[in-house]
DNA sequence: TTGACATATATAGAAATATCGATATAATAG
DNA sequence: CTATTATATCGATATTTCTATATATGTCAA
């Protein structure tokens, strides 16, 4: 786990929405999971699709703010099918949180 | 407190590595407090050029350093004659501690 | 006041990052 | 196989950040 890079992938707003808006998916992203069965979707996240739509940048844009902030741990994927499903890694976060209560 | 500012600043080394080294001025600046009677000199912080001299940057570059970790909240600084001394914002860091760990 | 030193600000070139369109890859549907 | 859709990657350009030099401001001491 790399501080400097955690800081750096939330130092965008654009970047730091997305992962708030990830703590809630239903909420913030009500008509995702229609290619899923429904015990799939929400659990395995979000599409890339669906995040860009929201975020409103382009679909290279998302993708690779999405690429960036799974390297620094702050999210995972997994794919179904032609679907790459983005969510919290909620371990790594509050791992960084505590991290940055005791350290900083 | 702007949490992107604060994020933006802690994602350089160096200023990351400025925080830090406050945390214990008298371990990372020993040869600090020369200028000042000493029931002053830690309290107030370290001075400008000690915090240049361990950090191996210009002047202008840690003092550009300094303005913007002051600006984001996480230092602050107090003047006596001519020297400038920087300190940790302890209650501006622990709030956004907490802030991280319940918000992010 | 003048000169020496500490710090701040202005500016500018270099380096890093952001962001888009285009293209590539991969999975699925027909 | 071919067409379609989702995502990733590439290449180019725009923007931001980094960091130095130069300059200005402020302080102290003689």
């Amino acid at each position: 786990m790399e501080p400097i890079d955690i800081f750096k992938a939330l130092s965008n707003e654009t970047r730091l929405n997305i992962l708030l808006w990830l703590k809630d998916p239903e909420k913030h992203f009500p008509k995702q999971g229609a290619h899923l069965p429904k015990e799939v979707s929400y659990k395995g996240g979000v599409c890339v699709g669906d995040i860009q739509e929201k975020a409103k940048v382009s679909q290279s844009t998302v993708s690779h703010y999405l690429n960036m902030m799974q390297k620094a741990g702050l999210l995972e994927s997994v794919r179904y099918g032609q679907w790459t499903y983005y969510r919290r890694n909620e371990e790594a976060i509050s791992q960084f949180a505590e991290y940055f209560k005791t350290e900083i």
